[in-house]
RNA sequence: GGGAGCAUAGCUCAGUUGGUUUAGAGCAUCUGCCUUACAAGCAGAGGGUCGGGGGUUCGACUCCCUCUGCUCCCACCA
């Protein structure tokens, strides 16, 4: 063995860049489709100018995991890499950065602001996938992708065309919802509900006779007094006799004095407020249902900053919220404000970039949902596609039953522009490049020449391209193309296996990408999804930068190492369950590599003295150890399974650090100075060496450093294209017999503890009942037996000392002197009330006739040595205790 | 307002078609140990009656109802 000289302390600073460099070199993660089964990931693309945060730490350690064991259980593992355009977060960050420079996007065209994009991606994009590899990302960057690569985004541009022919995709004046930060109107998906506390305004509406105001009034409630010049119709219930009176009369608009009608609508609740509604079309969404109904005019007095504009007359080019407190104090300066009254409401806000969302009428294109999300509903109903944890298929099929045609223009220039080019006339016609545009154009109208297309100046929203990445990135041509055949990639990788993501783009990404795979490829696009929870922090508080309470992963790394935050992510993240994170978890992952670390150092210390004999401890505990092993791996595959990641983690660690370290290696343990048979050291190395392999997938660094120095390696050998052990068949009654061993010297330990006795001093053991004889020589090494006898029945000698039992079995201590009798009395007779309890309860059920009938014959069994046991254990301590009050 | 989910040890969570002798784990806690692999460690110990109430059953942490508390999702009541 090497390293002799090993540091008592695992240093990841100095084995994870050799590693990851070393796999890189040898193209370890690459995959190119041949004769094995695939298994293949798709990242989910983070933002091409973010940085990495706890949730990608989580996500990304979960896909490595899972990557990492389909390449050693002889699988072709392919992990796509790349990163999203993300349009409304780049732009917004480019015409910061540009606002900085002192230069206003509107002064650019959009060639040359394009340009200043493009120039921040190639400087910021791409970091977070450094960033990636420093947790050991195990992803094929030789395939990394961008959404904006050439030949993905003509995939989305071929499969807008699609949904265009296929007539699926129209444009229209819809309300829609309006980010007057960013200036572009964004998804209904895209708008957070948020409760807001505002204020109830009561607004006295007057009454006109021939455009004059009588005296006559009547209070209208609203939130939004600054649209009132935007009213179309005061509105009430056709059933609330309260107002029947206003039938046919006109209203006036206070402070400007318009008349209106009024107009009756069931919308209308009577109890809610006053009863009476105004009804503002432009800038309501449900007014704008009613104005539809009545036909009333549209005034839009709200720019496309949220200012208002000329046509509300006054405080033309105030802010929305300034007009808002503003138009109140007028309104009460000239007695239209009746009172006021607190009121939360729910308001809507821009997902990017936290602005109030304002409703507003725009010509928008939309793609109509219905009939995909039907199809995408039944691939996750009928159990094709898997959500893990599978509750989240309730919220799925909510969402995808009142599903509403999705609005996918964006009024922004970062993204994909859409194809669509009007003609001078305003007629427009959609096709793939302006060439193909000229030649349908031509067919409208004969003479319209190329310089006379205009291409519509909106960019189509980011999950338009999103829902296109686990076909594109394999094959573009595919996509926007249902009848093309795959090329040879997709058909090898696709459908890919299992997908890694969020629960809060659930309806975002995936089910659109359900939709995407069945158009195109009439396939599901991954098999199972695997949704993590959110990362919290220990008091349950999303993780934010304005909380300031999201710890940098990168310096988490450099402190603990990789392996180590890796281990404290997946401590405690079940599927679906948030994670209240807390570096205490990091801490123990770090310490878990300490462990196995000097584990190895214990081992590599060893001499080997190839004329010993093993001893019959070690061939004990060989046996034990490699039975143990089989079934628990049993269970780890299992786990991994259901993927119940954190569980499986869980198993191995307790393998490690319980079975192998704790009773293992100190079984084996050659004394100071001396050196192991060989048998014994073969087989620790290779028990060292499986477990290496088991724990590789989840700690790739330290398990790659000790692998590799655990025996002679060639250049271009790796731990990560060794294959997982297979489970064997195990006898599981070895197991539980040395199992008993482990709980006699465990007993025998708390027995040295509680009479203050030091490990040093040899002890006599009395053993009576069916106690496993070959487990003798272990128990004797391990608690320091000078003597071991079993027996029939105890004599004098025995019966006075220190007493415990396994199961069944009846030890004797025989400690003259130290043992102190009343203590020990007043142990057993507590004992013997709870076991009388015990049977009394299990006596219960048995002269039960119902129980005895009804329950199966093993339940019954079950019981009946439970019976058996306790009358045994019962008959042993009243024996004792006779002993002891007779002595 | 509608829907879903959760409530088990101080903390974070398991508990897989109701039945395995005293409901498990990790962390934390307490006690004793610097024993030449590891104090980022070793050995041992204590700790819950499964949110409250009711019901079904021979038997309930597990199924049903109800109450309480929390979380999430959806939603156009001004």
């Amino acid at each position: 063995m090497k390293n002799t000289e090993l540091s008592a302390k695992y240093n990841p600073a100095e084995v994870e860049d050799k590693w990851y460099a070393y796999w890189l070199k040898n193209r370890f993660f690459h995959s190119e489709p041949d004769e094995r089964e695939p298994y293949s990931i798709v990242i989910p693309p983070p933002n091409v100018t973010g940085v990495l945060h706890m949730g990608h730490m989580l996500n990304n350690t979960i896909q490595d995991v899972l990557v990492r064991r389909a390449r050693m259980t002889g699988k072709n593992a392919c992990w796509v890499p790349g990163t999203d355009h993300a349009s409304i977060a780049t732009e917004a960050k480019v015409v910061a950065k540009l606002k900085a420079e002192g230069i206003d996007k509107s002064s650019l065209t959009r060639e040359e602001f394009l340009k200043h994009a493009w120039e921040w991606k190639e400087k910021h994009g791409g970091i977070i996938l450094e960033q990636l590899k420093k947790l050991g990302a195990s992803c094929d960057w030789e395939r990394t992708k961008f959404t904006m690569d050439e030949p993905l985004s003509r995939a989305v541009i071929k499969t807008f065309v699609h949904f265009y022919k296929k007539g699926l995709i129209y444009r229209g004046v819809r309300m829609v919802n309006w980010d007057p930060q960013s200036l572009t109107a964004v998804s209904d998906e895209e708008v957070i509900r948020k409760d807001t506390p505002s204020k109830l305004y009561y607004l006295r509406y007057f009454i006109s006779e021939n455009g004059v105001a009588t005296s006559d009034y009547i209070v209208i409630a609203t939130t939004r007094p600054e649209t009132i010049m935007a009213d179309a119709a005061v509105c009430i219930n056709p059933e609330d006799p309260r107002y029947h009176h206003l039938r046919g009369k006109k209203i006036l608009i206070p402070l400007i004095g318009r008349e209106i009608p009024v107009i009756e609508d069931d919308y209308v609740t009577m109890d809610f407020g006053t009863g009476c509604l105004k009804v503002t079309p432009a800038h309501d969404i449900n007014d704008y249902e009613i104005g539809l109904r009545h036909r009333l005019p549209v005034l839009d007095i709200i720019d496309e900053h949220g200012c208002l504009n000329e046509k509300a007359q006054i405080l033309v080019g105030e802010d929305r919220f300034v007009a808002r407190k503003k138009i109140v104090k007028m309104l009460e300066e000239a007695g239209h404000l009746e009172k006021e009254e607190s009121y939360n409401s729910q308001v809507g806000y821009s997902e990017r970039t936290n602005a109030v969302i304002e409703p507003r009428l725009s010509l928008q294109w939309f793609l109509k949902m219905d009939e995909l999300a039907k199809d995408a509903l039944e691939r996750v109903e009928s159990d094709q596609i898997r959500l893990i944890p599978d509750k989240f298929k309730n919220t799925y099929r909510h969402w995808m039953e009142n599903v509403r045609d999705w609005c996918i223009s964006r009024q922004l220039w970062w993204g994909q522009q859409i194809p669509a080019w009007y003609l001078p006339d305003g007629q427009f016609v959609v096709e793939c490049d302006a060439e193909a545009a000229l030649a349908a154009a031509r067919a409208l109208d004969p003479n319209i020449q190329l310089s006379d297309l205009k291409q519509d100046e909106d960019v189509l929203d980011t999950w338009f391209s999103s829902w296109l990445w686990p076909i594109s990135v394999f094959d573009p041509e595919k996509a926007g193309c249902p009848d093309r055949e795959p090329n040879a990639e997709l058909a090898y990788y696709f459908p890919t296996n299992d997908l890694i993501t969020a629960p809060d783009i659930l309806f975002f990404w995936v089910a659109r990408m359900i939709m995407a795979a069945n158009e195109f490829c009439g396939q599901i696009p991954f098999r199972n999804v695997y949704l993590t929870g959110t990362v919290r922090d220990k008091l349950g508080r999303k993780m934010s930068k304005s909380l300031g309470n999201s710890p940098d992963p990168i310096e988490l790394m450099e402190k603990y190492g990789a392996d180590g935050v890796r281990l404290g992510m997946l401590l405690c993240s079940a599927a679906g369950n948030d994670i209240l994170f807390d570096e205490s978890q990091v801490e123990q992952g770090r310490n878990f590599c300490n462990k196995i670390w000097n584990a190895y150092r214990l081992v590599c210390g060893w001499t080997v003295d190839a004329a010993q004999e093993q001893t019959p401890h070690a061939r004990l505990a060989v046996d034990w150890f490699q039975n143990k092993l089989y079934r628990t791996m049993e269970v780890v595959n299992d786990h991994f399974e259901k993927f119940r990641i954190s569980d499986a983690l869980m198993t191995l660690y307790k393998l490690f650090w319980d079975d192998f370290c704790a009773w293992y290696l100190e079984v084996i343990k050659p004394e100071f100075g001396k050196p192991i048979d060989k048998t014994t050291f073969d087989q620790t190395i290779g028990f060292f060496d499986t477990l290496l392999r088991l724990l590789h997938p989840i700690m790739p660094f330290i398990t790659e450093e000790l692998w590799q120095n655990l025996a002679e390696r060639q250049e271009g050998e790796t731990i990560m294209l060794a294959q997982q052990p297979q489970v064997q068949a195990y006898d599981a009654a070895l197991i539980d017999r040395f199992e008993t061993g482990t709980a006699t010297i465990a007993a025998l330990r708390n027995v040295r503890q509680s009479k203050g006795l030091s490990p040093k001093e040899a002890l006599k053991l009395v053993i009576k009942g069916n106690f496993p004889e070959e487990i003798l020589p272990v128990v004797a090494r391990m608690a320091n037996l000078s003597e071991t006898v079993l027996v029939e029945a105890f004599d004098d000698e025995a019966a006075a000392g220190a007493s415990f039992m396994v199961g069944t079995i009846e030890f004797r201590v025989p400690l003259t002197g130290l043992v102190n009798e009343a203590e020990e009395a007043a142990k057993i007779t507590a004992e013997i009330e709870r076991l009388e309890k015990f049977l009394q309860g299990v006596r219960a059920k048995l002269s039960n006739e119902k129980f005895v009938n009804h329950a199966p014959e093993q339940v019954v069994a079950m019981e009946r040595k439970k019976e058996s046991d306790a009358l045994t254990k019962l008959t042993n301590l009243k024996e004792q205790l006779c002993k002891f009050t007779k002595a």
